[in-house]
DNA sequence: CTTCTAATGCGACGGTTGTTGCATTAAGAT
DNA sequence: ATCTTAATGCAACAACCGTCGCATTAGAAG
């Protein structure tokens, strides 16, 4: 059996997904629900249900269909370089118009489907990440716990747009960076 | 007019309000319906919408009735000591069963109500926990950003129980204050 | 071309959510 | 005790959400 691309399995999950992201730019994510995407795909309700099961499934389904795979954390030649650079990446994908970053965090509150695909999401980048500071260690004191300094790094980004949702500081990630290259320096991170 | 306390309007809110706690306890977040909290006050929903709105607009309330309005932060003697008990303090308040915060949270996403008494608390927070940050100017570069020591210091904790949703980690609290102070000390939140 | 199977379309249904108009009640004011 | 007003109770309602059984269709296999 196995599904071809382009069938017709492969053809309603495109015009799907891009009826999430288009209702999602056109009207937020508030205003996004089975129905209405269902209607804009020219599908039937039925259909999404049975596939996606509700919109943070939907949302999950999108954030995997873009991929991501090739992604690598930025290089730029210093820790705290490419630190602001991921701060920046994080800062502009959240305040994207429409974020479907945005939305799958907020879906991730109601769909078990969001919150294992945020999930995942996380941990696949916080992985990658920790190349980042592989390559700095010569800079950092011997036992420097790398995802405990990229939290430190990126959190006060997400506390300030997720959680306090101000909008976005251009002073933030590069002042975010270097607070938590300095703690690191100074042995903050270091598991014993 | 001037509604009296021992009221009648009193007495339904605090039949609700009391629902509302009951109904997080035994039941959690997600089970928590306006149907359901009416039901258990023994009142009816009618009255709730009118006077609450929505779930988010009844955890707001739960929150403002609970006062803290004679909060104040720790103080233990040490800026590092400070900011570590104020950790465990969130820490408590999330992982806490029932946690009204951590539903309030949940409802911001959702509510208007819920998200602007997030909103509120934090502001509210904040600005006390900058007495934490004043006792200890002298140890600090002058010009030293007190708001934006407190976020690097608490934002872990946050990007870790309520974005992760990691369970909580006894040593983050210390570690993450400690590197905010050790960041603060580098000058990393001086402010030009 | 025919056959077989999984995906989709379709309509109906039960349950929930939130609203509205009106009657009733509680509680303060006179 | 009576009056007045705002809060509450009540029932009906529309809208929406998610599910179900069954018919239909697309597309792969032979």
């Amino acid at each position: 059996m196995t599904a071809r691309p382009g069938g017709r399995t492969a053809r309603v999950r495109a015009q799907v997904l891009d009826a999430v992201r288009a209702e999602l730019a056109e009207h937020g994510f508030d205003a996004l629900t089975v129905e209405t995407v269902a209607a804009r795909a020219g599908v039937h309700r039925t259909t999404v249900y049975r596939r996606w099961g509700d919109v943070g499934g939907l949302l999950a389904d999108v954030f995997d269909a873009t991929g991501g795979d090739d992604w690598s954390p930025p290089d730029t030649g210093s820790l705290t370089g490419d630190l602001t650079a991921l701060n920046h990446e994080i800062q502009d994908a959240y305040t994207a118009e429409p974020s479907v970053m945005a939305a799958l965090i907020a879906a991730s509150f109601r769909s078990e489907a969001a919150e294992s695909a945020q999930r995942r999401l996380w941990d696949d980048r916080y992985a990658r990440c920790e190349a980042v500071v592989e390559r700095a260690r010569h800079v950092l004191p011997p036992g420097t716990d790398a995802r405990r300094l990229l939290v430190a790094a990126t959190a006060p980004l997400y506390h300030r747009l997720v959680l306090l949702r101000e909008p976005a500081d251009p002073l933030l990630p590069g002042e975010a960076a270097r607070a938590a290259v300095l703690a690191a320096e100074g042995g903050a991170f270091v598991r014993l």
